[in-house]
DNA sequence: CAGAAGCTATACAAAATTGCATATATGAAA
DNA sequence: TTTCATATATGCAATTTTGTATAGCTTCTG
């Protein structure tokens, strides 16, 4: 334990975190291996604590590494973060946005409003980060989020933009092979495509469902983008967002009675990014459009 | 705006926005002034953007350097944090707990609980950050915080301790030379002691006792510890907590009846801290001794 | 108005960090 | 088993960063 830890030595613990290795992580920061090692050295001098286990092949984090891990990662965060604050200040719209949204929204949703977007502002510089895991904003992860849930934390600027309906769907030569069911049992005899984990969102879902379980899925993914691919291709029954579905006549309607469900969806951002430009621009473009497209009636009844 | 900025770079800005000038910075860094110089002039040539416009007397930020200060105080707050978290690593309750608290929690209520803490466990080093601005726990600004709020942040831990009774009281001597009031309004015919500027408890306090507004108080400041100085000293009749005020015998409670308010109390802590010892008895102890503390039936009826 | 006390900026030497080349060890595959 | 690929560690030179000393500027004060 000594006086202070310097804070470029982070950057390499970050690397070898990431990627294993010394040699890896150099490779990955553009510098050499024998920095790498010194870095870690010295961090582990100036912490009094080891790091990493030199194993045979490679270096093993230790538990403390594990520790110290998210911490070193919150600054990696705010520091790029910082750095895209930076890049728009000045006058007009101009920097780089970075948004978090779901797989589907990211792919299917947003790319057509951030096109959009980029036309009429062509200095600005879009990050797009698909995940389905909840990023922190206050730990500026992201600088927008679009969430299919209410956020629950404080200083962050929130607006409801609608409710996404949900409903079963499957593909017009998938039915000509197997007839539609009729009612909510016969979904027992149909190739069924879900989750592989389970999430919040599916224990929630299934309190409404209880055919929709783990158990019952004939195929499974974790990538919604997955499962649309799937129903696509004819594979077999599946959850879709009715406004996405409606854009493919071969999409066909399951059970719309049965079958319903309806994600609250909100656009999040920090509250204190209000006074940066770029990023209220791009706040409201998104409501506005989010809010158009889920505010069409998706499947006809 | 060149590849990267570098992590270092800031820690010398921070001096500069701290301090207001590099020789200040360098100071109180412990580097020298050129050093700092040509780190803030490697960061602006690295952002693309001016920091500080160079006056007569020292160095004055800019917007931009406003706006990206946040960022890096918040690099510098995870820094100490994952300082913190470094020296409590391997087994036993050792490092260092950064508490949150008001100036009468921490000064009036705290220091003994602190102290059987630390009885039982040498090894914990305390910090004690007094406030009465509700830091950023989220942030890593402290550990675990003291709070008259319930937390609305999620991926905290917290626990409710009790309700502090605030109640109205007077020096035994003030109370010889002006009669206790027996209603409400004789309250305007005293010396009230009260706070300077509004704050979101003073409002809804307002809501309960209209009394009790700025324009009646003849004394006013910020320091709840301030506010108890007064009060000891027979300046006039001022709000105080009952469990407090029931230690010392010469403070007598004014309008028991009209005048009881219970701020509810909370211990809370973030989520990730749950796996380190140190914060976790911390968090124990005081969630313990806070709740016996609160439960005293402060003012004999 | 002179001079002291702040501050920043720069030249040059000292110290430190870094990269390069290389030695060495280990696991996988021929 | 040998060989290859990949890994870490280290000596040494090159580069970069830092500190020292100093010059120049502005403000405040007597």
């Amino acid at each position: 334990m000594k006086e202070e830890v310097g804070w470029e030595l982070l950057r390499s613990f970050l690397g070898v975190m990431q990627h294993g290795s010394l040699s890896g992580a150099a490779r990955a920061l553009g510098i050499t291996q024998p920095t790498v090692g010194r870095h870690v050295h010295a961090l582990e001098r100036s912490l009094g604590l080891t790091l990493f286990t030199r194993s045979r092949t490679g270096l093993l984090p230790t538990e403390g590494a594990l520790e110290l891990h998210p911490y070193a990662a919150g600054m990696r965060s705010t520091a790029e973060a910082l750095r895209r604050a930076a890049s728009s200040l000045g006058s007009g719209v101009r920097g780089t946005v970075r948004i978090s949204a779901s797989e589907v929204m990211g792919m299917e949703v947003l790319p057509p409003m951030l096109t959009s977007l980029r036309q009429s502002h062509g200095e600005l510089r879009i990050e797009l980060v698909m995940t389905n895991r909840v990023q922190d904003l206050l730990q500026r992860e992201a600088d927008i989020a679009v969430r299919m849930a209410a956020p629950r934390q404080e200083a962050l600027v929130a607006r409801h933009v609608g409710a996404a309906v949900v409903g079963l769907y499957a593909h017009r030569e998938y039915l000509a092979r197997h007839p539609a069911p009729q009612s909510p049992a016969e979904l027992q005899r149909h190739a069924l495509i879900g989750f592989d984990t389970d999430t919040p969102f599916l224990r929630s879902a299934r309190r409404a469902f209880p055919q929709w379980n783990r158990a019952a899925f004939a195929m499974r993914t974790d990538s919604d983008v997955g499962q649309m691919a799937l129903l696509r291709a004819g594979c077999g029954i599946g959850a879709c967002q009715a406004a996405l579905a409606s854009r493919d006549p071969n999409l066909i309607r399951v059970l719309p009675r049965a079958f319903r469900y309806e994600l609250d969806t909100w656009v999040t951002m920090h509250e204190d990014l209000r006074s940066s430009s770029r990023c209220t621009v791009t706040f409201h473009h998104l409501v506005r459009e989010l809010t158009a497209y889920l505010s069409v009636r998706g499947a006809r009844p």
